[in-house]
DNA sequence: GCCTTATTGCAAATGATTTGCATAAGGAGG
DNA sequence: CCTCCTTATGCAAATCATTTGCAATAAGGC
């Protein structure tokens, strides 16, 4: 009975509507705020604050305040936080359905990302809940391997 | 088909034998090392490198001795690093078969750590393998939850 | 437009981990 | 047991990611 995350990669996702979601915990919908979002929602994978640093219109804003949206949006759900290991948080955009959630398949020679359809089983988690009295289970799972490109 | 982690938590594991897989590499087995194993030895649960350099005995070495061993006990496959996600790097002795691996539950208030049996299905990993192309698939799992104690 | 409050920039602090380098300690061979 | 060569270690300082303090600035309601 595992029910696989459900993803939209794709889904266009309106600027607007998440200024709104922004309005409607009475933030301030700022120019870097703005300009952030708009780099997210280029982006098909986690990226590091440095890299969203990167992908932002030269002087929009400083490092930190990169730092200090990433902190907001993620409260918010707007984005997801991701640790692939190697000592940078990323971030990726939500999309659809806050519930959704996928995992990631990383490339350990070239760090090529893919995003992954399976999903840790729910009655799985199920059971461990019962077994251990935990409550509110959550999992942070992501794989590792060689890409095709790098096998050779 | 799902094949579920083996791991054998209490199995004593002799200093000796640790020792021994250190000489056959051609490391060199030296008073910080010993003192480290057996700190490991005793741990049931990951421990950070600060938190080991604090179980040491006074005087035995740097913490940084303590990083530099850790890589290399890694290294050597001796004992495994994980991540809760708390910005700090924990490691486990690898008792038994090197093969097996499991993974936590750990108590977002409380930081409590469980062994947790299931692992992800093989069956699913092959397929993501099948699908993606990727070779030597690996994955990173911890769950997280709030334990019997931190509900009430 | 004005005012209150949230936001930002910049510098500096933190915390984990790594590195450079001179000194000390394993251990193989005699 | 002693010597020599190599690996380890201590200590200080460097890195890296992330956070914080605080004064200056911008958002948005009224």
């Amino acid at each position: 009975m595992s029910r696989p995350c459900h993803h939209n990669h794709q889904e266009p996702i309106k600027l607007d509507d998440l200024t709104e979601r922004l309005r409607e915990k009475s933030q301030k919908i700022t120019g870097p705020r703005q300009a952030i979002l708009e780099v997210m929602r280029r982006e098909a994978h986690p990226v590091t604050n440095k890299k969203i640093m990167a992908l932002l219109p030269d002087g929009v804003c400083d490092l930190v305040t990169v730092y200090r949206s990433m902190h907001l949006l993620e409260k918010m759900g707007l984005v997801r936080r991701f640790d692939f290991g190697d000592g940078a948080a990323r971030f990726e955009l939500v999309r659809g359905n806050s519930e959704d959630h996928h995992h990631h398949l990383i490339c350990t020679e070239c760090t090529t990302v893919v995003e992954i359809e399976q999903c840790f089983p729910n009655a799985l988690e199920k059971q461990i809940s019962q077994e251990s009295g935990f409550k509110k289970l959550s999992h942070k799972l992501e794989f590792f391997g060689i890409c095709p490109e790098c096998q050779s």
